[in-house]
DNA sequence: TTTATACTATATCAAGCCGATATATTTAAC
DNA sequence: GTTAAATATATCGGCTTGATATAGTATAAA
C-alpha cells in the first residue's frame, strides 16, 4: 500500500493532521503491521489534496503553530474503497535481528545475548501495551487484526523463551574470529 | 540492514552470482524474513567489488553467457562481522493484507473471503515447504531462525482458522456502500 | 521438429520510500 | 529558570522497489 492509500485510510476513521497519522502507525492500531513516516505523509498529502481527495483546513490558533487538520471528501472515500477491492500483495518482513541470529556463529556470545534479551524484552513490552486497549466500541477489522499481531508476537516470545537456554549454548560463538 | 551487508551474509555461506543471491531470498533460506532484488543487489555487489571486499570470477563458459561468481575477501568478511556486531534495528512488518482486513466493514464479503483464504492458504503452503529442510548438517543459527518463523507462521494459521467464521460473519460487510 | 514456456543471468530506470535533519512553539519536568 | 520532551510541518539525499530490457539455454508440448 502506497502512502496515499495509508492516509486515507486513517482519515476515514476521522480528520486528522499530518502528525497525528504518522501517530497511528508509530504508536496507533496500525503499527505492528505498517509503518510510514513523514517523508511520505506529507508528499502524500499534498498529492491527495490536488487530487480533491481530502479538504484541509488550517487552525491557527489553538496553541500550535499552523495546524493542518484533513478531511476526506466523498470521492476520497470511493477511491479508498476501491483500492481495498484490489487484491492486496504478499507481506513484507525484514527482520535483522533474525538475519543476526541466523550468524549466531560469528557473533561474540556476550552480543548475542545482548540481542536476543532486548528482542524477548521488546516484544513483551509490545504484547503487553497491545493486550490494554479496551475492546468497547473497536470495529471487528480492529479488534481481529489486533487478535492477529497478539497471536504472532505471543509465538514469538513462546518461541524464543523455550530455546533461549539451548539456543544461547549451542551457538559456538566467535567460531571463526581466528581465521 | 543494506543490500550490502545482505549480500555479504550470503557470500560468507559461500561463492555466488547476483541471480544464485536474489534466489537466497527468493526462495531460499532468507526468504521469511528479508527481501532483496536485483536493483539492490548488482549495484552493491559493485560498490562491494570496488570497495575490496568481494572478489569476482567471470565464467564465460559453463552453458549461461558471462556468469560472474563474487568470492568474499577477509577484508570483506571483517566488515561483515563488524555489521554484525551493531545493535539491529526493530523489525518491520507491513501486512496489506492486515490493513484491508482491519477495513473489513468498507470491503465487499466475497472479496473479503477470498483474501482471507488465499492468504491462509499462502501461509499454509509456506510452513509445508519450510518444513522440509533436512536439518542434517545445518547451522544453529539457521535451524533457530528457521523455527521462529514457523512458530509465528503456525500462530498465524491457527488464529486465522479458529477465528475464520466469526469474523466473516461479524464483519458487516459494505457496511456504508450507499453513504 | 518446431514452437512455446520456463529458467538462468545481468543490468538499468523512474518513482517512491526512508531516516535524518531543520525549524519553531508549547508543555512538562526538575 | 532552564532543560527536556512533545507538538507540528516540511525537505532532502540516498536507497529500495517493481518493472522492464536483453539474451541464451533447457524443457516440454504440439
Amino acid at each position: 500500500m502506497d502512502a496515499k492509500t495509508l492516509c486515507l485510510g486513517v482519515l476515514v476513521m476521522g480528520d486528522a493532521s499530518g502528525y497525528e497519522i504518522r501517530k497511528m502507525f508509530e504508536e496507533g492500531p496500525f503499527a505492528h503491521f505498517q509503518d510510514v513516516g513523514y517523508g511520505s505523509i506529507y508528499p502524500a498529502l499534498a498529492k491527495l489534496s490536488d487530487e480533491g481527495l481530502i479538504a484541509v483546513t488550517e487552525t491557527p490558533d489553538e496553541g500550535h503553530p499552523d495546524k493542518k487538520v484533513y478531511a476526506v471528501t466523498p470521492a476520497g472515500r470511493a477511491v479508498f474503497r476501491k483500492s481495498l477491492a484490489r487484491a492486496p500483495m504478499t507481506d513484507k518482513i525484514r527482520s535483522d535481528t533474525a538475519f543476526l541470529m541466523f550468524f549466531a556463529e560469528y557473533l561474540d556470545p556476550d552480543h548475542l545475548r545482548t540481542v536476543y534479551d532486548d528482542y524477548l524484552t521488546f516484544y513483551r513490552e509490545r504484547i503487553r501495551v497491545m493486550q490494554e486497549l479496551d475492546p468497547e466500541g473497536v470495529s471487528e477489522g480492529r479488534l481481529f487484526v489486533r487478535g492477529l499481531g497478539l497471536a504472532f508476537y505471543q509465538a514469538v516470545v513462546t518461541y524464543m523463551t523455550d530455546n533461549r537456554e539451548r539456543f544461547l549454548n549451542a551457538a559456538p560463538g566467535n567460531a571463526d574470529a581466528a581465521e
